[in-house]
DNA sequence: CTAGGATCCTGTCAGC
DNA sequence: TGCTGACAGGATCCTA
């Protein structure tokens, strides 16, 4: 579910509550949703790459998050307001802990909540050394912003068989695009999410670099996608949604840019949304 | 090596 | 009401 904007927003966001605090205790209540030896420290600094949050403590370990589909964070101080990001689904937050909680970090003073529906996320410990040498994180590719067009230009090549919405969905390939993300910059760019890679053109492939960085920008500027069904301690509700998506979850409704009607179709296996006017399959 | 589909898991919703 | 299948803001594994 969270694509780099949410998790940029938790990264922020949770960064308020838990530096400096101490993670005392780790339980868990999903084998499969814990990886690792739990751990005790303070923590000192909260990272991210792409998708993955990385904790790290004061005793040369870290915990590296990832929420996957339907992944949440919930930091509970009774003496504060609750901050919640991650999945958006309020009834995941009415109650702590609920049964779609998995795993409960508790520090010195409050509570980190892992909830995750549907199992597909996880909370894994390891040296801090060794957090670049991860399988999963060693194998992304660059964030849109460090990446030159010259550069993406090249792995759609490399690719080129392949439809430009799986394309860019590849961590591997370009790092921080979700479902979201990625149809809003295919829209940006006026091309069609089922055509080849191979057939985007370089002026394309600029622009398609330039939009994912721009949806993502304005995304994490409004505190990401999260609906306002949230509790958040510091104020903010991401509201990107509501605010900026042309696409995303908009079928049947008219087009900003030529009033045609918004479709759903299913590219890469994944729901897909466009205006079959401004992005047509050439 | 690439590309596409199945798979992990739980929950919800549309359609019969 | 009860069942069934489709689908879900992700990534990996398996196959050809």
């Amino acid at each position: 579910m969270p694509e780099l904007p949410e998790v940029e927003t938790i990264r922020r966001g949770l960064s308020n509550f838990i530096i400096e605090k101490k993670l005392k205790n780790s339980v868990i209540l999903c084998e499969k949703s814990f990886i690792g030896k739990p751990t005790t420290g303070t923590v000192k600094n909260i990272r991210r790459f792409g998708k993955a949050l990385i904790i790290d403590l004061d005793n040369n370990f870290s915990l590296m998050v990832h929420l996957r589909m339907t992944g949440q964070l919930i930091y509970d101080d009774k003496t504060a307001e609750r901050y919640a990001a991650g999945h958006p689904s309020d009834n995941f937050i009415a109650n702590l802990p609920n049964r779609q909680t998995r795993v409960i970090l508790e520090f010195d003073s409050g509570k980190l909540y892992f909830n995750d529906q549907r199992k597909f996320g996880f909370i894994k410990v390891l040296p801090t050394k060794e957090i670049e040498n991860d399988n999963f994180i060693k194998k992304l590719a660059p964030e849109p912003w460090k990446m030159s067009a010259a550069d993406f230009y090249k792995r759609l090549q490399k690719h080129k068989n392949s439809c430009i919405k799986a394309t860019i969905l590849d961590q591997t390939i370009i790092c921080g695009l979700g479902n979201i993300y990625a149809d809003e910059a295919l829209f940006l760019s006026h091309i069609h999410p089922a055509r080849k890679s191979g057939s985007i053109s370089k002026t394309e492939a600029d622009l398609l670099l330039k939009s994912a960085r721009k949806v993502m920008d304005r995304s994490i500027a409004s505190g990401g996608s999260t609906m306002a069904t949230y509790v958040k301690a510091d104020g903010t509700t991401g509201d990107y949604l509501e605010k900026f998506a042309q696409v995303f979850r908009r079928e049947g409704k008219k087009c900003s840019l030529c009033g045609e009607k918004i479709v759903k179709i299913k590219v890469a296996g994944r729901g897909t949304h466009i205006c079959p006017h401004c992005q047509e399959l050439k």
